[in-house]
DNA sequence: AACCGATGTGACAAAACTGTAACACAGCAG
DNA sequence: CTGCTGTGTTACAGTTTTGTCACATCGGTT
């Protein structure tokens, strides 16, 4: 079973490109030129992906998007967002309706198969656990709490949030932009030693119960939750 | 750590449609208008690719495919050839002087884009693949971990990139200023004994799990990671 | 065997990177 | 207004990494 990609594009000359990517990385493609077409092929056969076009005639596409991530049946469908280098785009806005990348056109076809790739990685480890147990570490989402050993561990917003980040994507190693991105979420103009103090914070946190060892420094990389040395 | 690619040609009029595709597929691109230009190319850092013009003043394209496939540093070197279509261009003579693939001028963008990569594909074993394997010993890049009979080997980021590039090009001789040039990236004015303190503590690295021989030394050359004694 | 250039090794100081604590500020509840 | 909490920044301390050297070895020649 192979994976499908729903491209949803006005412009011929963009879809072609766009399809040959993806073609060429090994996905299945599905097109669509405006929303109801895009309708209709979501209805025939659900999409792994969508790459949804930021400008579209007639229903734009951030409200489409919105749209999509109202449905039960389409809210968890990762969308990627394309944007021209004129329009006034804005990350927040794009995130906010429920995008889960961007990507600025012109692109190349090696930064598209690798944003495809990425998100449908991030996405995969579900991020929408209600509870993650990582040897014995548990974070509940629900009652926003971080409980090991029948003790609940303090720690604040920005830790917890960081946590649940890094408990969804063990063994995986990120940098300090990536951590920004995706913890602090968008358009930071924050310095990256700032994930420095927060990653501080949250071995801190972390120490009464011995787990803070899980958050590991990669020197000349970034950090990685692992449950190995 | 990108690909890199050498392009042989005199017009410069192609040479400017090829260099434009090529960074498009986002690969990077060195260019030479004439075979002694390429020599000091390739000899400065080895291209993953050469695409060659079948028609060079001085000495031709076919000619020096033939030169470079003897030269065990470069035999490895998957090559296309350019030819247009005036030329009497015989296939089998092109394919038994060791050329990979050929294109024939005028070519679209999408088929040169999608022989560099089918090239690529079939010699090449991806610089960006998420773990590589060799016998036995793994590299993963999204842990960024290096393991080997289920131990983690600890090295410093330098020598986990050069155990990167060495891994994804496994059984070839890569000269000081190679490895200097792929591995530390772009301009360096470092001495070129420094790789040899590099290979060293690489090899300490390996020696735990035993994996040390594979870092080899080629006397007069330069070094290889080989699986062969 | 003696010699010579090339490569292997261990030591070191500078440079780069990361850990920590302290501080200032903004938002907020009381 | 006042005290608290959470955040981002900064300065400084502590560690690791890195490029060079000096010297030991090695391989091949004469």
């Amino acid at each position: 079973m192979s994976i499908k990609i729903l491209m949803v594009e006005d412009e011929a000359a963009i879809r072609e490109m766009v399809c040959f990517t993806i073609t060429q990385a090994g996905y299945q493609v599905l097109e669509a030129e405006s929303v109801a077409a895009a309708r209709v092929a979501i209805a025939d056969s659900l999409p792994d992906l969508i790459l949804l076009d930021w400008m579209l005639p007639g229903v734009s596409g951030i409200e489409y998007a919105r749209t999509l991530k109202k449905d039960e049946m389409t809210k968890h469908i990762p969308i990627i967002m394309l944007t021209a280098r004129g329009d006034e785009f804005d990350k927040i806005r794009g995130f906010e309706v429920g995008a889960d990348d961007y990507i600025t056109k012109p692109f190349s076809v090696k930064e598209l198969q690798a944003r495809i790739k990425a998100v449908l990685r991030r996405t995969a480890p579900a991020l929408d656990e209600e509870i993650i147990d990582v040897d014995g570490l548990r974070l509940d989402m629900s009652s926003h709490r971080v409980m090991a050993n029948g003790n609940s561990l303090e720690m604040g917003p920005t830790e917890f949030r960081m946590l649940h980040f890094f408990m969804s994507h063990v063994e995986r190693v990120f940098s300090r932009g990536q951590l920004l991105d995706r913890v602090w979420g968008g358009n930071v103009y924050i310095d990256e030693r700032t994930v420095d103090v927060h990653i501080r914070r949250l071995r801190k946190a972390l120490e009464p119960e011995k787990y803070d060892r899980y958050v590991q420094t990669v020197r000349g990389a970034g950090y990685r939750f692992s449950t190995r040395l």
